[in-house]
DNA sequence: TGAATATGTTAACATTATTAACATACATAA
DNA sequence: TTATGTATGTTAATAATGTTAACATATTCA
């Protein structure tokens, strides 16, 4: 009869930690708690990851790899060039909203420093890489020019800074998506008012 | 001959909170270290605050004040519209990048609750009206209807959170600015590049 | 002067991350 | 099978944190 646990501690570990992350946050997850919640002895999460950082750096990376998934998801479907970068910038906004703890973790000050965790670095290039690709669209475009491609990385940082900051606006408090309209519509609305938007910009009164 | 301070206690805590969030960030400042830096007793910043999140509130508030103040400075200069909301991006990109540890305070997870400290509300509140109106130019147009003012209240929306995402990418080294150009100009690129793009935006090979 | 208040102090409590020292299960080589 | 080593548990200790209680001294002002 063994009161020891029987080798999956680590994942029990992992879902348990991602249940409280969900709810409090990188900060509120407590090792000593998570480990009492598994039911299992303070120090043992010491024997499955690199302590707190480790726990997070896990739970960080299936995250990206979600993100990741959800994004080329979007990328894929058969869209116009400028309508598929509005899809992709609102599948960005809309993860952030739907799993705001976990997009925190990923980018922001909590998660763990990228160089003590390779893999973690791995996870948020390769997430940055699909980005980029999808709105480069280098694929299709084999006869770029050095200046072109400054260019399209230009504007891949430039969508890119456009969705992360509505994502963070919103999950932050500081802006509030209207209840009388779907998500949707909102963050396509604030998106495409970036992209589109020479007409009602204008001042000049013609 | 008295060993207790002589009134400026709570100045020469929040002058020292200062220095080191400004190294560490919020989650690095800690009460008792503070007291002792201070050189007072650890118990006695509650006597002039409201625990650690009335001092990082206190905190908050003046750091809130210094990025309104050069948010309007800004705003006011004599400028056609659009470039105006170019300089006000890049102005609040600077200023996230001067002071990353004060804006991701203002912004971040770690900001004391808005609606236990009215005072950190209105001071936030009163940062983002200078963003609108500086952004949607309300006084230059009484005229307005119902959907102009809705339409302006997205622009400012859109135009905030390019400049939020740009800043917040940039401080969490998500993105890194080129050292080989001068960062003004680096903003000012991206923030163009979502404001211009119509013809670097097109995929159709004229 | 004397009482109320503001501002200190020390000591305690509960919580946290982490590590050391020790114990048991399990796998594999002899 | 037995012996040994490694993986995986445990308990106990250390050092740090936020916060509060109980107490002490200044300061203010009726």
């Amino acid at each position: 009869m063994s009161k020891y646990h029987h080798g999956d501690v680590r994942n029990v570990l992992l879902r348990e930690a991602e249940t409280i992350l969900r709810k409090e946050g990188p900060g509120g997850l407590s090792l000593r708690r998570l480990a009492r919640l598994t039911g299992v002895s303070e120090a043992a999460p010491y024997r499955h990851f690199d302590g707190k950082d480790g726990i997070l750096a896990a739970v960080a990376i299936a995250a990206l790899e979600r993100f990741g998934e959800r994004l080329e998801e979007t990328a894929r479907c058969d869209l116009p060039h400028e309508e598929r970068i509005v899809a992709l910038g609102a599948a960005y906004v809309e993860f952030a909203i739907e799993h705001p703890q976990h997009f925190r973790l990923i980018f922001g000050r909590e998660r763990p420093p990228l160089d003590q965790y390779p893999d973690l670095r791995d996870a948020a290039d390769s997430v940055f890489d699909i980005l980029q690709r999808s709105v480069t669209n280098l694929d299709q475009r084999g006869d770029m020019t050095l200046a072109d491609a400054a260019n399209a990385y230009n504007r891949a940082l430039a969508a890119w800074s456009r969705a992360h900051g509505i994502a963070t606006l919103v999950i932050d408090g500081m802006i509030s998506p209207p209840l009388d309209q779907p998500l949707q519509q909102f963050v396509f609305g604030l998106l495409a008012e970036d992209l589109g938007i020479p007409a009602s910009l204008q001042n000049t009164k013609k």
